[in-house]
Formats: C-alpha cells, sequence, structure tokens
DNA sequence: CCCTATATTCACGTTAACGTCATAGCCAAG
DNA sequence: CTTGGCTATGACGTTAACGTGAATATAGGG
C-alpha cells in the first residue's frame, strides 16, 4: 500500500520541499544553478524532485549558511567533496574554512567593539556639550 | 600677496580637498547629489569649491560615516539640522541616533558571539568525527 | 480530455555606496 | 595653437542572494 518500490515514493517535489524546510523555491533553483546542491536527474523541463540524501544535503547548506557561510565558500567545498568523494578529505577542509571563519568573526567582534567604544565616547561629548549650552542659561 | 579677501582665498577645489581628505571626486559628488553636503554656489557647470565651513562639515560627515551611520540616516540628520538651523535640535536627534547604533552594534556583537559559539561547536563534532574515522585504523 | 495547482525557464529588479568609463569644457604653460 | 590637467555630467557596472513577474509546461484527479 504504502510501498511501490522504496526508492520512488520517498523522492520530494519542491515546493513540498521548500514549505517543509521554510525556503523559497527560487532559492532551491538558485543554488542549483550555483551548483552547490543537486536534483534527480530529469528529461529536459520536468519538475524537480529530491531524494533524502539530496534533502540531507540541503539542510547541511543551511547549517553552513546559518553559520555565515558564503555560497562561493559552499562552492568550493562542493568542489572538494568532489574530488575526494568521501569524507577524507571534505572535513579538513571545512574545518579549515570554519576556523579562518572564526577568525573573521572574532575580527568582525573587535572591529565593532572599537566602533562601539568610539560611538559611545563621541556621544559623551555630545552631551557634555549640551550641558554646557544649557547650564549658561 | 596672500591676501586678496580672506573669504575667496580659502575656497578649495574639489581635487585637493579630495587628496587631503582621501576620498574619490565621486563620493563628494555623491554626497552632494545625496544632499547631506554643500559646495559654494556656481553657475551652470563651473568648478565646484569648498568653504572652511564646508570642509568642517565633509569631516564631520567622515567622521559619521566610519562610525558607521548610513547615508539615510545622514540625510535624516541634515534634514532636522535644516529645521532647525542651530545645535539645539541637532545634538539630541544626533543623540538619539547614535543610541540606536550603539543598541544595533550590541545586538549585532551578541549574533556574532552567538553564531561564533555555534561554529565552534560543529568544529568540535567534525574533529571528534575525524578522531573516531582515524581511531578506526 | 480537462482543469487546476504546481513547476519551469528566462530575465529584469533590489540595496548601498560608490567605481569606472565616455565625452566634453576650461584654463594656464610652452 | 596645442597639450596637459583638472573638472563636469551622465550613465552603466559592481556585489550577494535571491525577489518578482511573465509566459508556458507538467502532473494528477475527475
Amino acid at each position: 500500500m504504502q510501498n511501490d518500490r522504496q526508492e520512488t515514493e520517498q523522492i520530494v517535489p519542491i515546493g513540498e520541499l521548500c514549505n517543509e524546510l521554510g525556503i523559497s523555491t527560487r532559492t532551491l533553483r538558485y543554488w542549483e544553478e550555483a551548483r552547490i546542491i543537486e536534483s534527480v536527474e530529469r528529461q529536459s523541463r520536468s519538475n524537480r524532485g529530491y531524494t533524502p540524501y539530496m534533502v540531507r544535503r540541503i539542510k547541511f547548506i543551511i547549517k553552513l549558511k546559518d553559520m555565515g557561510l558564503t555560497i562561493k565558500e559552499m562552492q568550493h567545498l562542493y568542489e572538494i567533496y568532489g574530488a575526494a568523494k568521501e569524507t577524507e578529505a571534505l572535513i579538513p577542509e571545512l574545518i579549515r574554512i570554519l576556523d579562518n571563519h572564526i577568525d573573521l568573526v572574532d575580527e568582525k567582534i573587535a572591529n565593532l567593539s572599537t566602533l562601539r567604544r568610539e560611538v559611545v565616547e563621541y556621544r559623551k561629548r555630545l552631551i557634555d556639550k549640551q550641558n554646557e549650552v544649557n547650564g549658561r542659561m
């Protein structure tokens, strides 16, 4: 009843998947165009479908995206993945990228902290100036 | 010899000013187009010039920009400045904007910190996974 | 076969803050 | 007079990651 052949049945169409994941169909097509995800083979212009494996990959991409990786970095990762076909080369490279990313984040935080100090300082001087004016009345 | 009439002489052309300030002429024209700075009045297509007062305003804009204010926020400030013509209304609004800005910066820092934790955590799990694989050999 | 919900492929639009031509005016030095 | 600088205006280009709309095409139920 629920079994024609396992494989066939678990292929999910783009709209359903996108609803489930909370992203747009445009996004998935864009990612495919950018070659960081795949959908099942199809003849010419038929509809896209995704196997459970592909869905896992897409969730993985979403995770990386949430962690701030750019599409470009993911393309790079995917190239490596294609070359090594297994996790042995993928994981070290991903770690390298993540390390790089942590450094970037640290730098951003440092810059923002400096910025914050400057803004607060400038604000203080404005307040002082304002008090001067008021004090003169 | 160095005095025709003080005012006239202190007007500086755009190229010189930009060199001094380390910004492009395009930037100054853009800022003028965006109405956050001014240059001296001129007939039709003659060259731009800046009085010492205008130069101070431009330096002020650069400061605000370095502190992360957008052109839009500066436009808003300039409107208020035009309305009140003096510092009484300008300073409180600027303080308000800066406060808002500090909040934004705090939020960004918090988000980045969370992100950092996530990335580090994910990285750790990758390392563990890698060690598992190696341990099995 | 038809109908309708879903999908497909272009391809231009969006946002910020300028960068980068292309074309042309103006003025002083040689 | 010519050449070299500096400047002016106008307009398209850039970057990221999709959003949006138009004109079809497909899939599944009745």
